[in-house]
DNA sequence: GATATATTTGAACAAGTGTTCAACAATCAA
DNA sequence: TTGATTGTTGAACACTTGTTCAAATATATC
């Protein structure tokens, strides 16, 4: 990805009205933002993940409880679990030798919850 | 012992609180529901489609001025439209040999910025 | 101590994704 | 007609992702 090519290829292009792509460029949010904001919506990309979120709506799980709910492999949901927490979607408590998963915050689910809503009302 | 391994499968396992597991199940959505559901997300976890989606917020603009906007070339704009056309985030008209995208309908803009407002509460 | 249980992790692999380049169709203009 | 312009498409490629299997860690039980 050369920036070379890159600005060739925009700066021949003739067809431009600049006043309309100047507003439009103001209401794109910058990059930082831009990438907080796809690596959630790339979390919520995946079943196995948005199930695992749901599950957790209401109480705590273990992850074996995670797995049957899923009816997936316990290796899978940790696989899982480990990227929700990294986006900090989920948090988690060790008793003994178990590890109980719960939402993070509520408002994820809210999101995903909104996103059903306007799926329903499309189609 | 082979065997011990292989089988340890969700029905193996027993740390289940049976009760839990079935009030979970009933939280989650159907398979149907679920695959729509993550294809918006997906669309939704990549930089250059989300800042399509917000160029189109209140105005339509052609393919190379969306071009313009994002910096990028119109061959790799043009497939990423094509992905949100099938998704019907965005839709289409031709004037010429032009032609003019715009928001499909306001909510998936409405969608992206509940996320953003999210993301800015939590830090 | 040894052994079973609950979970995490790493490597390997297949499947999927985004970008680039080149070719294409369609329209416009001379 | 010819040639330029606007946009779409397909193939190739590198990169990423999700799953599986096996090994590892950590805690409980005997």
């Amino acid at each position: 990805m050369t920036d070379k090519k890159q600005v060739k290829d925009v700066c021949t292009i003739r067809c431009t009205d600049r006043a309309r792509v100047r507003r439009a460029k103001k209401l794109i949010y910058n990059e930082g933002k831009l990438n907080l904001l796809t690596e959630m919506f790339a979390a919520l990309s995946d079943n196995s993940r948005v199930k695992i979120l749901l599950a957790l709506k209401e109480e705590e799980l273990c992850v074996c409880d995670i797995a049957h709910v899923l009816g997936a492999s316990i290796s899978r949901v940790s696989h899982q679990l480990r990227i929700l927490r990294g986006l900090r979607m989920v948090k988690y408590r060790n008793e003994g030798r178990m590890a109980y998963y719960s939402l993070f915050d509520k408002h994820i689910v809210e999101l995903i919850e909104r996103g059903r809503r306007h799926i329903e009302e499309e189609r």
